[in-house]
DNA sequence: AAACAATTTGGAAGCGCTTCCAATTATATA
DNA sequence: TATATAATTGGAAGCGCTTCCAAATTGTTT
């Protein structure tokens, strides 16, 4: 490979006149620029980055840490960070932080040092699996982070999370707005936050309408698609009586609809099933399935940028609210 | 950020010592091992990886480069990949390489270098979004490259595919065998090969059992949801007369499905949907999918590990072969 | 205790770059 | 033309690390 020296002698120039050519600062004349780029394409010179970084302390990439990166629908939103990062020519390094099966305490912070050493500017945690005393722990001496569909309050400006509860509450009023008093509930996963979040706004719901959802009624899930169908099958099982059906999430109310249907009842006619995500699957389901949309892709810009910001003393715009969105499709029935 | 200096006055030892310790090789005795520890500890030292690879010539890094990330099932097989690299201490950088709609025609070029000046040790190119004629132009100055789900002939080893004409092929006599005779097609993305590959394959094994499948059965697809909604509308109104139709992938076949269901018809009672690839959804819809499976993450994993050994010397086993898989479940119905 | 070998140690050199400053060259002004 | 000013240039210093070698320390043998 070649270097800066390399170039340098071949271009007839001193190594200062090189540098200042590859990036673009300070005065250069118009003979010397060229000599440069010139010698530059001759020997396909590619300035070595560990050299830069460390001089300038800069590494020109974002760590992207989290376990929803192994979930089914999260890789476009990867592309909405991957694809910013790029238009200002950032890279962008990954880690699952897969912590689940380690019988070591530190994991979490252990893979996080990991991925600051390697050399990060800054880091997006994304999801709930960090701990918030975690999160303390490293802003101390690696305050340049972002927390993605996770919040702390002690962090608020540095949180990009949607108002779980909230949706989960314009869910469950949405169901009974369409005339549903019984209604079964397969949930999301009760060890994410968001999970619980969604739920407990739901039932809240319940109780403002004065409907009891009785205990049997509810299913905790983990938001596969195996939970669904299980979900459903323990529900029938059970004999219950209820019309609607809340999902923790799409691809849980997918499965739900397919098992509910080879089950011989029809939906929405018989039973109603609600989503939540609004993920590429809600529109091509049969019926297209009624959803809460969760603007994961406009949180996930907004929290690259914030990052940008603050690690490249950048300006670009940054949303810190995120509405709401309620996508009314076929699969719910209005009993009224 | 505390660096070596600061480790070696704290322990009192030399700087080499320091280095010794934590790279764990040479000799050093134990009273000085614990003495840097210790003040590792107590500083929160993390050796500066842009010194070390300066030094070493070793990043540590697999790049990762493909569009394929964008695709709704893929983020499974990237968590091979990053769980792959753990195991080993190493990290995964990833590129969208969103090289579609640039003017530049050196975009995939462009940012493969970008990649590599960023710090890889080997990039893994995942689909075929690259050109041969690019491939053949990097492997020549860097050449610890891998392609996963690619083939070119001049690098097979380096190539970790599968053979989607056989699948295609068996995927086709597969319904022969059930009985039918009029297939209609959803295809995959002709501007893939593997898209060309298994339609090819499909064709032949119509060829071979003389069975014709004129023009207007086949649809152009793209894997996506909505065409698979779409092409099943286009075959409705077209008023054609068949007993099965072939997805591309499943994503199609399910919103095939669904689709086919919305307007009346029965799956497989009516018409038998056949999909491509396995994927979590396959077994959730309704009816469940038959499916040819494609040993995505097997690929992925033989893959890395191919270029965990060129790159780092190591001895992994490296599986090249990857058979045809027939998962049959319930979305064929057997006319014989 | 002396002589030797083996182990352990400190720190200089150098990786490829940016940044800075002093030196040089070009341009403007009197 | 001489002088002042501005633009451009070369290259030394230093970023934090690994590696190497010579020096110091320890252990072994006689």
């Amino acid at each position: 490979m070649a270097t800066i020296i390399d170039v340098a002698k071949l271009a007839g120039v001193g190594i200062g006149s090189v540098s200042r050519v590859i990036n673009g600062k300070d005065s250069v004349s118009d003979k010397t620029k060229l000599k440069v780029n010139k010698a530059i394409k001759a020997l396909n010179y590619k300035p070595n980055q560990s050299a830069r970084s460390l001089v300038s302390k800069k590494f020109n990439t974002i760590g992207i840490w989290g376990t929803e990166l192994a979930g089914t629908f999260n890789s476009q939103t990867l592309r909405v960070i991957d694809h910013e990062l790029i238009t200002h020519e950032k890279h962008c390094l990954v880690t699952n932080g897969d912590i689940s099966n380690s019988e070591n305490p530190n994991v979490a912070i252990d893979s996080v040092n990991d991925l600051i050493s390697k050399g990060c500017d800054g880091i997006i945690f994304w999801g709930t699996d960090i701990t918030h005393f975690d999160i303390a722990y490293i802003e101390k001496y690696f305050p340049n982070i972002v927390l993605l569909n996770n919040r702390i309050e002690k962090f608020d400006q540095k949180c990009f999370y949607f108002n779980h509860y909230k949706a989960g509450y314009i869910a469950g009023q949405h169901l009974v707005d369409n005339g549903h008093k019984s209604i079964a509930c397969i949930t999301g996963d009760f060890q994410t936050e968001d999970g619980r979040k969604r739920h407990e706004g739901f039932l809240d719901s319940m109780k403002d309408n004065n409907i009891t959802v009785p205990s049997e009624f509810i299913i905790e899930g983990d938001y596969s698609f195996i939970k669904g169908q299980e979900g459903v099958m323990t529900l029938l099982k059970r004999n219950l009586d209820f019309t609607a059906l809340f999902c923790g999430n799409d691809q849980s109310a997918m499965s739900a609809i397919a098992t509910l249907t080879s089950n011989g009842f029809n939906v929405p006619d018989d039973i109603s099933v609600f989503g939540y995500d609004d993920n590429d699957i809600a529109p091509f389901t049969s019926p297209p399935l009624s959803t809460i949309r969760v603007p994961f892709d406009d949180m996930a810009l907004a929290a690259v940028r914030y990052l940008l910001n603050t690690c490249y003393d950048l300006q670009l715009s940054v949303e810190h609210n995120f509405p709401v969105e309620f996508i009314e499709r076929k699969s719910v029935r209005n009993l009224t």
